[in-house]
DNA sequence: CGAGGTCGTGTAATCGATTACATCGATCTT
DNA sequence: AAGATCGATGTAATCGATTACACGACCTCG
């Protein structure tokens, strides 16, 4: 009879009081709430999963029992059977990132409320440890959310996916994000409406699905004011600080320097914002007066620094309510009811002035 | 017999290839690497568990099933059994605060590397959820390390617990964390090098483990260069950015102005350092020409800042290691060797500078 | 040569829930 | 009034592993 065997557990049936004398006391088991209410395990668990099935006045006895010994269902018990774990999983490409923690948020809220957990899973964009990820999340969760941008692997290939923020182009899955075009669009319309006529675009790495759209939106912004897009004002980078400081040099006299350089900078991120113009401050340069730099994301940071940064505001937090919604309906059998690209905000700081006479 | 019963699962034996033709096939079972390895699912088990118990030959043929079937054990049907969950709860106090996300990483890839997996939680400093959480820590993981300072309550008194960084005074469970009020004295010790002999101090919250420790290390500081410390250099704050803004009028001439003002201010966290450094900026005081401003932590942030700010770059990689790896010393029955706190390292940067003459 | 070991393996109980099916009394149908 | 139907509940199989104990083969030693 193993370890524990046939003997009395430790047991306190005290309803309010007595937390206090410790003592390893194992955790309630069904069969002890069915004991108490007088009904079988059957009629306690039904009282959980289809309260209607069980006639009123038992429901309440057994609704009293689990209450008084504080029954939770054991979940490795409840998942080996049912197979399913009330777990989802969250994929990020870098938890570093600041700029997801706040999505994290919004979807531990709604998960929680329905009674899921949320595990994160931070990954590279390429990681190996993909294929142990993709097997790990077969056996523990329900659901993947999506944040870097790629599939999984095979081994996920079936399970309820939902994909956020970096969508996955062709792939047959619920996608939430924001409409990245429009909101560069904006930004464009922001700059040209100060007067802007040379505008600049610091691109993010080439491929990604997000600086595919922004570079699509600041086309059109320049399109919406007569300008004509220069490939010359189209300057490579990666989403890092790095490639802001390396890009400031375009903007300074000497070799490498724009022909004719622009007045204002259309960055895809707030961080190279951010290195862009710290370099040029350091250069001597003035952020607005000489140059107008505006970001997108409106990472923490970007109010704080000085000039505080002009930017694009995500609803972090309902992007991921509104993932966690979709993961929920998909885990409920319904369908995901297909809502449009959230809504961003233009936040216009200091770091954007009149162009330069 | 359920939903499944005995009907054959969809299954292919493919060892490589065959991955693509999908339709959701069920992971293998122990019962299933039994039979192709020709033994009893209690042989299979031991492979696992006690290969040593095993013949050498039958390990082998176990071994090459296991890989052929690619099968690794149901962790629901293993908890169940084991009481064991290979899972460890770290207690965050804010996700979104970026000090976090590296200890995590050093949690995350020393807890993997001996199979167990990381639950995230992100729990306020007195949140209601506590209890909640302690219920499920009861169940869903094998062991909790607390980053805020709270143990989780009654339900969780008696599971493994490591407390990291902000250590709880008194509890019984290793504590892990830095030298704080070793580092504030280096810190205090920079400033008093560089010929600054007024120098305030903007504390983190009243009660707060690390603030005690960092005031300590201020006052130590000071009385090494034979200055007095001074109760109206210590100036309240909350790790906030809007502390660190307000803490700037004592800078400035005018009404709540400090009477003799400081040339140097040790703030105990970057956050607040870096509010000070904007605010001063912005009125139109140089840093470090007028001011010097020192912050704690080394987040990403106080490298990018303009001007680059002088702080205490903990380890934070490390420490989420050695967190780790006491956990698992304990979840191993092993007394977890009780190293001192770590080492942290000056990082001077261009916040800080002579005194004014 | 037989008692007592050791080694390798199998049998079956067990962890704690869920749920198909059986059962049983009460109510409805014609 | 006999049979059908329905609602409430219990019985027991089941999920997939772990592991105490049993067993048989072989070895050792007095």
């Amino acid at each position: 009879m193993d370890e524990r065997g046939t003997t009395v557990r430790a047991r306190t049936l005290a309803g309010a009081g007595a937390a206090s004398d410790a003592a390893p006391v194992a955790p309630a088991r069904i069969t002890d709430v069915a004991r108490l209410a007088e009904v079988s395990t059957a009629t306690v668990s039904r009282v959980l999963a289809h309260p209607e099935r069980v006639a009123p006045g038992t429901r309440a006895r057994v609704e009293e029992a689990v209450a008084r010994l504080g029954w939770v269902p054991n979940p490795a018990a409840r998942t080996l059977r049912s197979q399913k774990t009330r777990m989802v999983l969250v994929v990020l490409p870098d938890l570093e990132n600041v700029f997801f923690s706040r999505i994290l948020r919004g979807i531990e809220e709604t998960l929680a409320a329905a009674g899921y957990g949320m595990i994160i899973a931070d990954l590279g964009p390429a990681s190996p440890r993909a294929g142990a990820l993709a097997a790990f999340a077969r056996r523990q969760v329900d659901g993947v959310i999506l944040l870097n941008g790629r599939r999984l692997g095979p081994e996920a290939e079936d399970m309820p996916t939902i994909a956020l923020c970096e969508t996955i182009p062709g792939a047959a899955i619920p996608q939430i994000a924001i409409d990245n075009r429009a909101a560069a669009r904006r930004v464009v319309a922001h700059l040209v409406g100060l007067g802007h006529r040379r505008i600049a675009h610091l691109a993010g790495p080439e491929g990604n699905v997000l600086e595919i759209e922004r570079a699509a939106g600041y086309e059109d912004g320049l399109r919406d004011a007569g300008l004509a897009p220069d490939p010359a004002l189209v300057w490579p980078g990666d989403y890092t600080l790095e490639a802001g400081v390396a890009a400031a040099s375009r903007l300074l006299p000497g070799p490498g320097s724009a022909p004719e350089r622009p007045t204002a900078v259309f960055a895809s991120n707030d961080t190279m914002a951010i290195g862009l113009v710290g370099a040029l401050q350091e250069a001597g340069l003035a952020v607005p007066d000489d140059v107008s730099v505006a970001g997108f994301d409106d990472i923490e940071f970007a109010a704080m620094y000085r000039p505080a940064l002009t930017t694009v505001r995500q609803p972090r937090r309902d992007l991921g309510r509104v993932a966690a919604e979709a993961m929920l309906a998909r885990l409920a059998g319904r369908e995901a009811s297909a809502e449009g690209p959230l809504a961003t905000e233009l936040v216009v700081r200091a770091s954007t002035g009149p162009a330069r006479r």
